[in-house]
DNA sequence: CTCGTTGTTGCATACGTATGTCTATAATAG
DNA sequence: CTATTATAGACATACGTATGCAACAACGAG
């Protein structure tokens, strides 16, 4: 039915381990034979078997990329770049979602024959990087990382963002700041929670219990926080958001109410998303290279794999602030 | 180092096959064989090899989905309830894009060893579908279709949408109106233009060549047309977009241009996707049950893999208008 | 003329699972 | 008590490729 690499080296009159180097370019045969090789696979419409060649050589080329919530607005622009770089380097990505059960995932994982794996929502508690460390199976922390297991990171540092988003609040009379976090067991929502309140600190501003709201890096959290804050009687004058997915539903939430933004209250998102900088959105957002930290995690995992003896590399992203519509002065 | 099916057998005292058939609840294996297999495997931390299943079995669980453009806003909605669906019944999702090359794309599906295909994106004249085919590998037409080769599709059917937005555009005194539309190789943005037109021709309207812009289904294509029509001496009234991406171009184009929408000019999508509902933005846009359609496709192919000799089934779905902000009248 | 060398190919085998066939044991009927 | 059948498991083998090693030819050097 299909046609092997056995049926190829018959037409062509070699072996079949002849077929396997010739294909792969191998120094070893001829470049005469070589030639005959391809045109016998080129006749017969010869393509190797995927499943064939892992299991001989153990490989598959294929990197997983473990990502929650599918439909988040954040993850394509996570997806894309990731794809299109290890694509370039001759792997491929295969998508998984965490679902409740961690085993489960780290299992699946494990049986795909993955060479490796990104982990682009790890939680600090989860156990997926046990289960893959015990394998074996080399993986990479992008974006988010998990203190269980040291491994090659690529993640944003929110310092410089924050700190420039505190400076222009403060200028603009900003005294009453919320903020609008992610949830506490990601390393992302806890660096960027700090980095929040240590920059407001450099200008003796706190934010208290009540202007914080937490929930997962949704549009929904974005909305309930916003609308919580907005009843309030005495209501923050400005809201910083844990990402742009997040501030997008703070906008929401503001219109809804009839709340002018900025004029009675300023949003600050964090990724730089592009519609962020839609003119019908034009979010003040804190951005960093994206697309250069997706590509360095996809580095970093192909270097583990080929190279596993190398020391752990953190590699961080640094900040900015970028000033668009959404925050102003108070009034 | 891996543990296979064979420590496993050894350590619960059976053969390999029996270690196979009884992790896989085979009737011909006793309960009590059973329990003792599954506590080795358990001792051992014993994970199945997928690849060498695939060899063995000759089935993979794992299908293809063939996209362009990983980074535009309309298909996470097609990949996560696709990867949800799949899941659920057992499959896995492979992502592929379409690169230039469409004969390379098509041995890469082949080489897989998918078990089958979605085809998110095909063109009218593309040669994947032709390849498929000729190597019996399974595959189902999602959204857009292609003539060349007959096969199991999920598609939107425009025409009750398309004419309830048509009544609607006449109704509040559109007579000028223009059409953003998708690449001429594309059945989706032929379809629409076939039911746009013969909608608003009930009315008597028609779209001069003018008022048409056509591009891919991008933010892009809908700036740079609303743009061009708004330079126009007497620019349309309304414009009707290919889909819900392009829509948002277009009122982005607007609001940079100081257009007011609806007041000015009116904006119609098609999609209905998640974001057309934000209150910022509010999009009067052609709804149909997406997620319905995506897990119609997957289910049309898991049983095309599994019962060959089905005949074709080609379903549509139904699209209606869902009226908000974005669609006034004249002024 | 012989021996080592280099370059090219074939041979044997491994990878891990699934499945068809065969056998041993136990259960059942006559 | 023997013949028949059901049951549970073992045995052998297939799937398609990659790779270590042996073999072989051609060639040049001594």
């Amino acid at each position: 039915m299909t046609v092997t690499s056995r049926d190829v080296a018959q037409l062509a009159g070699v072996s079949q381990p002849t077929v396997s180097r010739a294909l792969r370019d191998d120094p070893r045969v001829s470049e005469a034979t070589k030639e005959r090789v391809r045109k016998a696979a080129e006749r017969l419409g010869y393509v190797p078997s995927d499943a064939g060649r892992a299991l001989s050589s153990g490989r598959t080329r294929r990197i997983g990329l473990l990502l929650t919530d599918l439909e988040n607005q954040f993850y394509p622009h996570i997806i894309a770049p990731a794809f299109h770089q290890l694509e370039s380097r001759g792997y491929q990505l295969m998508l998984h979602t965490e679902a409740a059960d961690n085993d489960v995932v780290a299992e699946r994982l494990i049986s795909n024959g993955l060479d490796g794996v990104l982990l682009a929502t790890s939680t600090i508690d989860s156990v997926v990087p046990l289960r893959l460390r015990d394998r074996g199976l080399p993986f990479v922390y992008f974006n988010r990382t998990s203190t269980a297991v040291q491994a090659d990171s690529a993640v944003v540092d929110p310092a410089q963002g924050m700190g420039e988003a505190a400076q222009v609040l403060f200028d603009r009379g900003h005294r009453r700041v919320a903020a609008i976090l992610g949830p506490a067991n990601t390393s992302t929502a806890i660096n960027r929670e700090i980095a929040l309140r240590d920059a407001l600190a450099h200008h003796g501003i706190s934010i208290p219990a009540h202007y914080v709201h937490r929930g997962p890096f949704d549009t929904a959290t974005g909305h309930a926080g916003t609308e919580r804050f907005l009843k309030m009687p005495e209501p923050p004058t400005a809201i910083v958001c844990g990402n742009d997915v997040v501030a997008f539903g703070a906008l929401n939430a503001a219109r809804s109410a009839g709340a002018d933004v900025p004029g009675d209250v300023s949003i600050v998102g964090f990724d730089d998303l592009p519609s962020a900088s839609w003119p019908i959105i034009r979010l003040t957002t804190i951005a960093y290279d994206l697309d250069a930290m997706v590509r360095r995690a996809a580095d970093l995992l192909i270097e583990r794999i080929e190279s596993p003896g190398r020391p752990v590399e953190e590699s961080a992203f640094q900040s900015r602030l970028v000033m668009r519509d959404t925050l102003g002065r108070t009034r």
